[in-house]
DNA sequence: CCCAGCACGC
DNA sequence: GACGTACGTGCTGGGT
């Protein structure tokens, strides 16, 4: 062992995997905040890998990580692996830090060719013609599937120093052609950067007020009984309401509330919340479906299944952030997905106020005002949109202002919402017909706004048939730090399809160039964090905006660092503005 | 075990 | 006449 550490120390480069086991058996997807070393594989050379077994007891396995500490360590030795982030986080947590470049083979992948799934077991293939031995041939499935600790190593052995040395031959390929593709910039100044952003992220987690939830629970579940025992009464049975189907036919079979139902595909009638809104005055039961399923919603995705989700050891709830799902660019998170907390309707809102700051700290939010409406003025080149921006007026009261000619103080409330319809409209690469549904107004009326609209910011529409064009010609876009997207079906006959790649073509260089933009400005937040010694955590990313929790005696630094580095992430035609909120829960302070 | 339907976020 | 806003994740029911 030691000679294989001073291999790897005097290694420019190597490959790194680990071999995991989830310490909790009912854990079927493995996180790495709950996952115990197994094993440790490299490679050095193509066609080499090296497995190093690491034993259950704790102290043992220190033992034989500290050999290999200063490797991992090395400000100079670039570290490859496949989704290095989750090896990072369970290395860490045996005190071992992984220093230097990193070279993510996944993220290299996603770089390339964002639209497909990037499992090494795939690479391998498409990129080196070669059957990898997979998880489940060593492991097994389903029923008796074990744990790689329960597994000998000498079964384990040539599948973990495959890995390690399938990610070494999958780098040499993948950097030749970030290269060719001029995505090396993107991978290397980004990407590879923001993997110990998230990892400190997803390390930290996130705190929870158990309490208060378990109070919004007992109300919420006590609330919604009630309206299924009054729901059960008017249909005259114990029907599932959370069964589509079933809900389906007590409306329209039963109680025949309309005469021809809207089906889905399947046949089965719609009921999702429009068609149901719709319904609200033909009879009470409509609305008392519409609240049961408001409540069962919370409880089951938020206030029941949240608590459960604390880790042990930090107290903690801890995200998962992918890098590599989106097709735009943006981040994904799951197990659990805190991107989609409530916030808009009045009892999901008790689910965010219970995200609450670290003890004695301050909950902190920052968000980008109009990011992708900045983006459009800016790439499209639209004077007035640019102008309209850089006035500093509300941006959807000065575009209604001239959409319906009149001066900006006679903008009323109605003329402001349809304007901010067809703001996120434009953003979408939406229709007439589709805008007509949104800002519920008639097709012609719909069309008449579009118009003004073009007419108002005649960049716009040409910018949106430039991309449009350019999608045809490329087959992808790209966002102002050159990130590709693949569009297919643009040549599409079809017109279904092509539309969808139309749209796609106008929203993906705009929400991708704002994923961009906030990934410059975590790295760059995150480094000053760690530069200037601050105490205080940027613990969420969602899209927009990020969030904190502070130390008191860091507030005003801490604000100013965040706005400065969001504000200043790159430079465009028209201010990037970004709103500040403090709170003692995210609630609050957002 | 997988898909459809629904609902939450930006 | 049909179809018509981008990008995600999770829960539930229901069919296999």
């Amino acid at each position: 062992m030691k000679n294989l550490a001073a291999k790897l120390l005097s290694a420019k480069e190597f490959a790194l995997d680990t071999e995991t086991a989830s310490w909790d058996k009912n854990d079927k997807t493995v996180d790495p905040m709950k996952a115990e070393l197994v094993g440790l594989s490299f490679s050095i050379t193509e066609n080499e890998g090296y497995y190093v077994p690491i034993p259950a007891e704790r102290s043992e396995a220190i033992n034989i990580l500290k050999i290999f500490e200063q490797a991992y360590a090395s400000e100079f030795i670039l570290k490859i692996g496949h989704n290095i982030k989750y090896d990072m986080i369970v290395l860490s947590h045996y005190d071992i830090t992984v220093g230097g470049p990193l070279f993510d083979t996944m993220i290299a992948d996603y770089v390339l060719y964002s639209e497909r799934p990037h499992k090494m077991d795939s690479l391998a293939e498409a990129y080196l013609k070669y059957k990898t031995i997979h998880y489940e041939d060593v492991v097994g499935s389903g029923r008796q599937q074990k744990t790689m600790r329960e597994v000998s190593p000498s079964e384990v052995v040539n599948y973990a120093a495959e890995d390690a040395d399938v990610t070494l031959k999958l780098k040499h390929i993948l950097e030749k052609e970030l290269e060719q593709r001029r995505l090396t910039e993107l991978f290397e100044d980004i990407e590879m950067p923001l993997v110990r952003v998230l990892m400190r992220m997803e390390m930290y987690g996130a705190r929870i007020d158990t309490t208060a939830l378990k109070e919004t629970s007992a109300l919420f579940t006590e609330k919604m009984l009630e309206i299924e025992r009054e729901i059960h009464d008017i249909a005259g049975t114990e029907l599932n309401i959370s069964s589509p189907k079933q809900i389906g036919e007590l409306l329209f079979d039963k109680l025949k509330l309309v005469d021809k139902a809207k089906k889905t595909k399947k046949g089965q009638y719609v009921t999702d919340e429009a068609t149901l809104q719709a319904l609200k005055g033909k009879h009470k039961v409509v609305g008392m479906i519409l609240d049961y399923r408001g409540y069962k919603k919370l409880l089951s995705t938020y206030i029941d299944a949240l608590p459960l989700l604390i880790n042990p050891r930090t107290g903690h709830i801890h995200t998962s952030y992918n890098q590599a799902v989106t097709s735009t660019g943006r981040l994904s998170s799951s197990n659990p997905n805190l991107q989609n907390i409530p916030i808009r309707d009045e009892n999901g809102k008790e689910v965010r106020k219970a995200f609450i700051p670290d003890e004695g700290e301050l909950f902190f939010s920052a968000d980008y005002s109009q990011i992708e409406l900045r983006l459009m003025a800016h790439m499209s080149g639209d004077k007035t949109m640019i102008d309209d921006f850089n006035s500093g007026h509300d941006i959807h009261q000065a575009t209604a202002a001239k959409i319906f000619k009149c001066p900006i103080e006679d903008v009323t409330s109605d003329m402001r919402r349809k304007t901010k319809t067809a703001n996120f409209g434009i953003i979408y690469g939406i229709s007439a017909f589709g805008l007509a549904e949104r800002m519920e107004v008639s097709r012609t009326e719909a069309k008449n706004l579009i118009d003004e609209y073009f007419q108002t910011y005649p960049g716009v529409k040409t910018y949106m048939e430039e991309s449009v064009e350019k999608a045809r010609k490329l087959k992808y876009t790209e966002t102002l730090f050159g990130r590709q997207c693949q569009v297919n079906g643009i040549d599409e006959h079809n017109a279904v399809v092509r539309g969808y790649a139309e749209r796609n073509a106008i929203n993906a260089p705009i929400q991708g160039t704002a994923a961009d933009i906030i990934k410059i400005a975590m790295i760059r937040i995150d480094k000053r964090l760690q530069e200037e010694g601050l105490r205080s955590k940027m613990i969420l990313q969602v899209h927009d905006e990020l969030n904190f929790s502070v130390v008191p005696e860091e507030k005003d630094i801490i604000e100013q660092i965040v706005r400065t580095e969001m504000e200043n992430a790159t430079q465009l035609s028209v201010p990037l503005i970004v709103d500040c909120g403090w709170g003692k829960n995210w609630l609050e302070a957002h």
